[in-house]
DNA sequence: ATAACATATTAGTCATTCCTAATATATAAG
DNA sequence: CTTATATATTAGGAATGACTAATATGTTAT
């Protein structure tokens, strides 16, 4: 087993902590898609999708693949899936509480 | 399968994207730890790693247990434990591609 | 070669997250 | 009840991330 350095890490799970990029892996789950295709799924600005695009694709989780002059983007592997898959296995467990919890660090509002 | 919202989920993960809950999460991945024990391992501060706990406990990834004048933080569940693990396999993999990635969204210098 | 379309990049600004330092709370011990 | 220890909270400033708008690059079609 191989060890991963924690900035690596890091790097690679800040892919997963913006709501756009969720969004993003959601709709390419199953299918790549290009980028106009995301845009309009989940009704974002081009410009904005594709900086959340590159950022996905630089920590590891999406690839992309230009057929003409279409980008195609998908998970980069089914790991990738599979992790998705868990997220929303593990959720459904502690949704109750990560509902209430409104901090980022700080602890918060209401 | 019960939904999750994708704000719940973007608060979950959130928890996972910082190198010092990482630091935190790996040190009590096996056995439940003090808030001075946990400090003394990763060499933060009091404050700071409070902080932390305090984010990784309102994302619902850790539960704490007080005893007598010290809080004893462990990680909420088994589950909680595989998606560590998970992280860690699937990072041997995308490894590389995430070595070279310093962007967060607007990619980045080296 | 020019126009049209798809995507990427840049720059500037705004918003959020994080850290440090100080202070507050709570439990235990003397 | 005073002191010591463990942890939590708050406030303010520093750092980082994200958004918008404009522009650049690259591909196809005419």
């Amino acid at each position: 087993m191989l060890k991963v350095d924690v900035e690596t890490k890091v790097k690679f799970l800040h892919g997963f902590s913006h709501k756009t990029r969720i969004q993003i892996l959601e709709c390419i789950k199953d299918t790549e898609k290009t980028v106009s295709q995301i845009v309009a799924d989940i009704e974002g600005n081009q410009s904005n999708i594709s900086q959340h695009l590159a950022c996905l694709k630089g920590c590891g989780i999406i690839v992309g693949r230009q057929q003409g002059k279409y980008m195609y983007y998908s998970l980069r592997n089914k790991q990738i899936r599979d992790l998705l898959s868990m997220f929303d296995d593990v959720l459904v467990d502690v949704k109750n509480d990560v509902a209430t919890c409104e901090n980022h660090i700080e602890a918060g509002d209401v």
